[in-house]
RNA sequence: GCACCUUUAGCUCAGUGGUAGAGCGUUCCGUUCACAUCGGAAAGGCCGUAGGUUCGAUCCCUACAAGGUGCACCA
């Protein structure tokens, strides 16, 4: 700061945004000062400063970043400038997110398009290792336009929401809900994704308009309306309102035989006031295992459920004659049937109802009763610790609670206060959280369960992984033989299945392979071994059965001659293994071999008849569940983890839950889960110096309004759940940035803005103030391409003044103190009022920023800077400069330096790149020389705001 | 069905209990002397409609209309 002077470089003449920003945003990183470390090491804040933190919302890695991204991150890097000028510990901590399904979807579907197959087609370690390779180079992408929009976040805090930092989070958060009660595993109606065969949370249904026919049937003495006959023929409850006298004959549970599509059916009369006696009839009949409204009132009244269709949306055995059809396809036909029936009354065109489909892809989604986990939002438990207010430390309180008390205690603000109707509103209605996911790409379930017992273990240790690999296709399997003994070499696409198996356990730290000594299990093993290092040893026990006479029959012949299968001790043959005997040699050597190896990651490779009744043991199946069970396909690996003793049963192998979490799970955690915890947390607080503790909560919550609910109710009540506090104190919402003409951005309008093309047409200054300046907090901006032009004009208005004032004051930097004669206290009159002004126009803009109202900030500077600055002050200053007052002259001068350096300051946060640009070819002032305002720090980043007011 | 938001100049939007402002656009004028990515000037609005409160309303209240969003329903 007080090295001598340079020569400032001479401006050149239009300011070029393409050639100053890349230099420009490499002294920035250079310096580090996005790192509030660096900058309390570099004396730029000091220790006991306060701290000012926000989290950037972690952009998906499914691609890149657009407008909306580019306004986020343009707002919060306002509030961090802002604050780091003042001396604040300013951390902005920056992060992507793994975005489960949508990332999945994404490579699903280019694997499709390019290689025709589908993710079972590439098992589940290889396909996951494709997603991570999509999601590095979407990141890489992403850190790329972070950078250029001049964001100053912190890389060396940079985090993902699916590192093994998260992973640990995600697990210690899963265990204590589960410990607490408020997870759960049940059978309950779930949103069902035919198409992508996982559930969906109700946030992510997107409700779409459809027109279709209404029809009219006759149920018995009642006439019925369906938009869907397809799904009613198990309909068997007939519910109408208790209190419509239309119907007060019938009474509850009388049952009446009707004639329905597949023939009677003895339906029983349901009195609820679910049914609405104004729509259509009145009465209506239920389809529970396939309505969330329908479920309720069948578990209200202990009614039967029933599946009508299965997980791929094909109808079951209880369709008759349409099982097996899609219900797509089933519809007309059913249709037809009704009415050859007879049982058709009418059709009402055109009816407009809403379709549930995924907003991550647009199927149609289908509620289905599954097996999933939910957090339980309305269960009460016992808080340990507390600091929202209305929730004592030790009190019962539910999430709902929480997210409830966090907001209307003022403990968090939404700005603007709109939103928080919308979010009470959503809290009323939130229902039970189904957080598990039937896809490969996220945090997998913490739960094990073991294999003996069912027992569920969470966050179990796992001491040991044991696979169970079946050999590759043999030339015996291609012509569908029984090989038991006998032995036939692998085939091409045997030997190909078994270098995936191997690519798939490479990273798994193999230790030992056993395997079974036959020529077709031997050629699998070896290349298994090439690829993961691993040792082999061979043992006869882990051989197919014996199948004596029956060896090298086709399956058929096989069949008709021994029914090899019909019970456990079946030896149609004298010299035939029974069942039973291939299960204990089996098991016996499994063992064995898990006793003296059961601490090292193992590899039994065997036979398809050997690992199911090895597998019907360890899972203690009987034998006709063994028997259906479906075993390995060629090569394909199945996992058994080993953990601590079954604390029910004592046994030691354990299988995890298959699925994964739901991708807000994750994201609820982000706010602590970024900065340390469970690590830094101990006994109900962050430990001391921790990032946790200086860090959290944050100061802001800044995003758009669309994921209110997805997200940001979702970290107050994770962040509750697990500190006792909140995530941040405010909450700020954008709006949506629209194209010109108020229409959402989209790919197929063709009118999505690329915030990179932005920035290298019109500079990351112009692209960042069209974003801010007319965006009110919660109000969609409109952007075109004319906006972000017009600022980059006034970047380079910026740009000239610095350059009039330079040139026209140039001797003031050179000449001493006393040459000049001048100092802060002989301002002429005049001057003394403009400086008065500018410090004025910076507690404005200060309070703006304080509130929220960046917009009026921004507007307030661009104003101030271009017609008052610019215009007046320096248009009147071109006279007083040229006459004969040389008082009056250097007097405006002073003036002049004054009001730049005041308006770069004030203007840095906006527009970071021009200001920083023409900070650097400011002179150094010595300090004290002619009183001229003091380059306080070599980079306007990390100089001080003017204003301390608010 | 229930909420919420918006409605101000051609366009995009600020705004205040004392009858209006910006940017862009339009028109005209201007270029040796920071900037044509510029400067100067002008035109253009009964502040959605109808009531009410008030001395006075674009601003507060009520109703309505149009556009938008969220939630619920959707047999």
């Amino acid at each position: 700061m007080t090295e001598p002077s340079k020569a400032p470089e001479p401006f050149l003449k239009p300011y070029n945004s393409a050639e100053n920003e890349p230099k420009i945003l490499e002294l920035w990183e250079k310096s580090g000062f996005a790192n509030p470390d660096v900058c309390i090491e570099k004396g730029v804040t000091a220790p006991d400063a306060e701290s000012y933190s926000i989290v950037l919302p972690p952009p998906n890695v499914t691609g890149t970043l657009h407008m909306g991204h580019a306004a986020m991150l343009a707002i919060q890097d306002i509030l961090i400038r802002y604050h780091r000028m003042r001396g604040e510990k300013t951390l902005w901590l920056p992060g992507t997110d793994h975005a489960a399904i949508a990332t999945q979807s994404v490579v699903e579907k280019n694997l499709l398009k390019t290689e025709k197959k589908s993710r079972h087609d590439l098992g589940r370690e290889e396909f996951l290792k494709r997603v991570e390779e999509f999601a590095q180079a979407s990141h890489d992408t992403i850190v790329g336009q972070v950078r250029a929009m001049g964001a100053s976040v912190d890389w060396t805090r940079e985090a993902y929401t699916l590192d093994e930092a998260r992973n640990v989070a995600v697990r210690t958060a899963f265990k204590n809900m589960y410990d607490a009660g408020l997870i759960y595993r049940g059978n309950r109606i779930v949103n069902w994704d035919p198409k992508m065969q996982t559930t969906v949370s109700d946030d992510e249904i997107e409700y779409v308009e459809q027109k279709d026919p209404f029809y009219y049937f006759k149920y018995g003495p009642f006439t019925i309306g369906t938009v869907r006959p397809e799904t009613k023929f198990g309909d068997k409850y007939i519910v109408m309102h208790p209190d419509d006298a239309r119907y007060k004959e019938y009474k509850h549970g009388q049952q009446l035989e009707v004639e329905w599509i597949n023939g009677p059916i003895l339906a029983t009369i349901i009195k609820d006031q679910a049914a609405d006696m104004s729509f259509g009839s009145g009465v209506m009949t239920i389809t529970p295992a396939h309505s969330g409204i329908d479920f309720e009132i069948a578990q209200k009244h202990k009614l039967d459920v029933e599946q009508i269709i299965n997980e791929r949306g094909i109808l079951l055995p209880i369709a008759g004659e349409f099982a097996g059809q899609h219900i797509k396809k089933a519809r007309p036909m059913v249709l037809e049937k009704l009415r050859a029936k007879g049982l058709l009354v009418k059709i009402e065109e055109g009816y407009v109802h809403n379709v549930a489909t995924n907003s991550r892809g647009g199927e149609t989604l289908e509620p289905q009763i599954k097996l999933q986990w939910f957090v339980d939002v309305n269960k009460k438990f016992t808080i340990p610790h507390s600091e929202i207010p209305g929730i004592a430390s030790g009190s019962k309180t539910s999430l709902k609670e929480i997210m409830r008390r966090a907001v209307d205690s003022g403990a968090i603000k939404i700005a603007p206060d709109r939103f928080e109707k919308v979010y009470y509103n959503w809290i009323d209605n939130l229902r039970d959280w189904c957080i598990s996911r039937q896809i490969w790409y996220g945090h997998r379930i913490p739960v094990w369960y073991c294999l003996n017992c069912k027992y569920e273990a969470v966050d179990a240790d796992v001491k040991s992984k044991w696979f169970l690999v079946r050999h590759g296709e043999t030339e015996g399997n291609v012509k569908r033989i029984t090989q038991g003994h006998q032995d036939t070499p692998l085939t091409e696409q045997g030997i190909a299945q078994a270098r995936t198996a191997g690519e798939q356990l490479k990273n798994q730290n193999i230790e030992l392979i056993i395997s079974s000594d036959l020529g077709r299990c031997k050629q699998t093993a070896e290349i298994i071994a090439k690829a993961t290092g691993a040792e082999v040893v061979f043992d006869a026990a882990f051989r197919e059965r014996f199948m004596g006479d029956g060896e090298g029959l086709t399956y058929e012949e096989q069949e008709e001659r021994f029914s090899p299968f019909k019970d456990y001790d079946d030896r149609t043959e004298g010299n035939m293994e029974t069942t039973r005997e291939l299960e204990e040699r089996v098991s016996e050597a499994f063992a064995k071999h898990k006793k003296i190896h059961g601490h090292k990651n193992v590899v039994i490779v065997s036979h398809g008849g050997a690992i199911r009744w090895l597998l019907k043991r360890i899972k203690n199946l009987t034998f006709d569940e063994a028997r259906i069970t479906k075993v390995a396909g060629n090569a394909s690996v199945q996992s058994l983890d080993v953990l601590n003793a079954c604390t029910k049963c004592g046994n030691d192998l354990f299988e995890q839950d298959s699925d994964t979490l739901d991708t807000w799970f994750s994201s609820g955690l982000w706010t602590f889960s970024t900065l340390g915890w469970p690590l830094d947390y101990a006994q109900g607080k962050p430990k001391t110096g921790t990032d946790l503790a200086t860090y959290h909560p944050t100061a802001v919550l800044e995003t758009g309004y669309d994921i209110l609910f997805f997200w940001v109710a979702r970290m107050i009540l994770m962040t509750g759940f697990c500190l006792g506090t909140v995530p941040f104190r405010n909450v700020y919402l954008h709006g949506l940035v629209r194209d010109a003409k108020g229409r959402k951005m989209s790919k197929s309008l063709g009118n999505v803005i690329d915030p990179l093309t932005m920035t290298e047409k019109y500079g990351a200054d112009a692209a960042r103030l069209s974003l801010i300046v007319g965006a009110s907090p919660g109000n969609d901006v409109k952007l075109s391409e004319d906006r972000v032009r017009g600022y980059k004009h006034f970047a380079n208005k910026v740009w000239n003044i610095s350059r009039f004032v330079l040139e026209s004051c140039a001797d003031l930097h050179t000449k001493a103190d006393a040459e000049i004669g001048h100092g802060v206290s002989n301002l002429e009159e005049a001057d003394n009022q403009l400086i008065a002004e500018t410090q004025e126009i910076a507690s404005v803009v200060s309070e703006h920023i304080d509130n929220f109202r960046l917009d009026l900030a921004a507007d307030t500077i661009y104003h101030f800077v271009w017609h008052r600055f610019a215009d007046e002050i320096i248009e009147d200053s071109k006279t007083i400069l040229k006459g004969a007052d040389e008082a009056a002259a250097l007097s405006r001068r002073y003036t002049l330096n004054a009001i730049l350096d005041t308006s770069l300051r004030l203007l840095h946060p906006f527009m970071p790149f021009v200001t920083e640009a023409i900070w650097q070819n400011l002179p150094a002032h010595a300090g004290g020389q002619a009183g001229l305002p003091q380059k306080d720090s070599e980079l306007l980043m990390v100089a001080k705001w003017p204003s301390y007011n608010s």
